[in-house]
DNA sequence: AGCCAATGTAGTCATTGACAACAAAGTAGA
DNA sequence: TCTACTTTGTTGTCAATGACTACATTGGCT
């Protein structure tokens, strides 16, 4: 048998990637920084000269996560249709991701809401809504959209479409389809900007 | 110093109670089944008698998540003001009950989605969206909404009013107040489903 | 060659969840 | 009352884990 090197020369990017694969097929609560050693046959103590700790690998792998999903989202947002088609665009890249990586998504999140989580995920994790405030202005100015403010619309918009994708990256639409709900909501967040809400209505 | 009876008497509720107030404090990680039998003055072993394993205690905790939170949905969708303005109360009673018990509904929500969730856990947690239809299909007959799949409706307003409240939970609404994220967000939908969605957008 | 920081190994510790064997207390029937 | 039987709690044990320390190996640098 050929003897292994005793460095390993790329451990921090093995320990990355077989991270996200367990979590994908364990969830957070079945990673193991010894298990994760294992799998890459290195020993237990290894992991800890990449990172301090259990949680900051955790912090790692959400920084990547958000980074591949903003990705996606600015992809929607640009391919060019008209202002309500790439709206629904940017729903179905952020609902698509949760999909594609469901037990990813909640550790992100999760990680981005833990208490001391670093200026540069939370910056990171919070991309996304600036995409939606810029095209909001933006169809706001062209007269597609009613009035109102563009920071509070965006994070209703935000949170309708986080919710979706948590839902459905849990498999708990019930009998809707994705596609199904993502739409709906699209459509009916659009509607409601679109008609805006009457001052007697908002006493 | 008076000896400790040998039976406890309540353990269960005891450990329920204290098992809640932990996972306010410390999150699910921070629940130890150890600590808590230190906790109520019980030995290391007692809890198995109650909750055959961890997990089982974290169901316990979330079913009794639900129906706490199921009580505060049912009366605000009883308080009898107008349909539209009901509509907002029971947005606001999900997400005030998200922010005041944030980690207990990350725990109501990540057991629900556990793969081998109870059947009780699950109709308990589906609740809250049952309440939604009702009031939209009351609503589409009286004229004041726009007809529509009342499933897929309100499947959108829980989606929507669910991102709102673990966002909310979280404190992750940036500048913008939990009051305010509710009703643009209840006021939002409304307004949406309300105006319909013109079959020509649906396209 | 010789130094040195980076990277990995090996050993240890307290804590944890789960389990098994045992003890104590209540209960029901003779 | 005596006696099984069940429920509830105790104690001891096990393997696994995260974190820490001391040490070994490597390769780059002067």
């Amino acid at each position: 048998m050929t003897a292994q090197p005793y460095h390993h020369g790329k451990l921090r990017e093995a320990l990355l990637e077989r991270a996200m694969e367990t979590i994908e097929e364990a969830g957070v609560e079945g990673l193991s920084l010894r298990q994760l050693a294992r799998d890459v046959n290195v020993s237990h103590g290894a992991p800890a000269k990449h990172f301090r700790d259990k949680q900051a690998l955790i912090d790692a792998v959400a920084l990547a996560g958000f980074e591949s999903m903003n990705r996606r989202i600015q992809d929607a947002a640009q391919s060019g249709h008209e202002l309500r088609g790439r709206f629904v665009g940017i729903g179905k890249a952020y609902v698509d991701f949760a999909v594609e990586h469901p037990a990813l998504l909640t550790v992100m999140y999760s990680t981005k809401h833990h208490p001391d989580s670093s200026d540069e995920l939370r910056s990171t994790g919070a991309q996304g809504i600036h995409v939606a405030r810029a095209m909001i202005t933006e169809a706001q100015e062209a007269g597609v959209l009613a009035a109102g403010d563009p920071e509070t619309l965006a994070m209703v918009c935000f949170v309708s479409l986080h919710g979706t994708a948590l839902l459905a990256a849990g498999g708990h639409l019930d009998g809707n389809s994705v596609e199904d709900v993502v739409t709906a909501t699209t459509d009916t967040l659009w509607a409601g900007m679109a008609a805006g809400v009457p001052a007697a209505q908002q006493s």
